[in-house]
DNA sequence: GTGCAAAAGTAGACTAAGTGCAGAGTAGCA
DNA sequence: TGCTACTCTGCACTTAGTCTACTTTTGCAC
């Protein structure tokens, strides 16, 4: 790696965590693009020059974990069904306390995590991220599982949906306090109970006629 | 009602109108909300009394259908489960070629919606909508249907995404030419696919053991 | 009808995100 | 050492959205 590609690295590093500090510290609305630059010793041209918009100092950081649920399918072993291999990778990541979970102790993370659920426009541009992440789920599904492209489509959807559903509760109980090693049977309980409902459907959860 | 406020209803649906008309024709990024102010013949400052950003100009048609699933679960007749009843209603829907379906032959209609999929600020705004839908979903689920708050969330998320997932595939469908009479019986096939897959769940997608 | 308080609309200045451009500095390589 | 390509910068510009002070219009009491 070439001196000019490892400073271009270390600038947008640099230019992401005075960023990310100064939103945690002062709110996302709060700080300007002005002030940001200042504190990461570049010119604001240059700062959108590495990063496009204002959102993209933050939420650029969960870019990689877009097409996770597609590598997942198409990496899993021969014979083992996608949502199996889904569910394993999810409980595993609970495990390792993966940031991506929700479940994690990092005081940084969780900053930043409660900087993405307090500003309305990062939780719009992670909803967006969702949406690339279920499309290429859904080729994967479509690709690696003999499934035809509809139900695919819907069952990327329902699956990407549980994933944030299951993630968001983690981080919320991980705000209120919770510890990450208190917390982990619970969510390890309520990831099993997702993804049954997954495999298994609604259709238990609301027998056709209650008791009268 | 009063004069003030029918003149109010029709100052709102004028720009409203004037915004759509001009976005249609020349692209949502390449009209200004001073050009929208001048085609309704009212300042600029007025139209944002009206909307508050130019999205909402917008997508404010469809703010009305947030709450609709929670309240079809809500109204559901007793006996029935909530699962039934958003089934039924949304083949209703499709039976009435409501434009939520996306299934219709209404050029504004259609129009709109091309508007909307080709301008990622909208569709990011569509999906905000879907997240309120599903939080007050979940609410009704929690509290109707005698359901815990978890699975309420989870199921409440399945659904939301898979109508979503629906609809568009609909609208594609009419952009790509489909009359609504020819396209009906494959997309009222297709809904009862998703939602039979909503009820029996993933699992009957993906045999564990396939075929060797 | 007339007058008055409250609501609605307007003008214009202001902040901040994001873009385009032309020039200065710096890394890679001969 | 010097050439070339890449990177950075300063500056002017557009546009979304806000603030404030002022005018117009409406509803209503008389």
């Amino acid at each position: 790696m070439t001196l000019r590609e490892r400073k271009k690295l270390r600038t947008r590093a640099a230019i992401s965590e005075a960023a990310i500090s100064l939103f945690i510290e002062h709110g996302f609305d709060q700080v300007s693009i002005t002030q940001v630059a200042e504190a990461a010793d570049v010119s604001r041209r240059t700062l959108f020059a590495y990063f496009p918009t204002k959102e993209d100092l933050v939420v650029h950081r969960f870019a990689d974990h877009e097409d996770e649920p597609a590598r997942v399918v198409r990496a899993r072993p021969a014979g083992q069904s996608p949502l199996t291999a889904l569910r394993e990778h999810y409980l595993d990541a609970l495990h390792a306390q993966d940031p991506m979970t929700g479940l994690t102790d990092v005081p940084e993370v969780l900053h930043l995590y409660d900087l993405l659920r307090s500003t309305p426009q990062l939780m719009a541009r992670m909803l967006q991220f969702n949406e690339t992440s279920e499309t290429q789920l859904a080729a994967a599904l479509h690709e690696t599982a003999d499934t035809a492209e509809l139900p695919a489509r819907l069952a990327a959807a329902q699956i990407v949906s549980v994933q944030w559903t299951l993630s968001i509760a983690n981080y919320d109980r991980a705000l209120a306090g919770a510890r990450a090693d208190d917390a982990y049977p619970a969510a390890a309980a309520a990831a099993n109970q997702a993804f049954d409902l997954l495999a298994g459907g609604l259709g238990g959860l609301w027998p056709s006629t209650p008791l009268p």
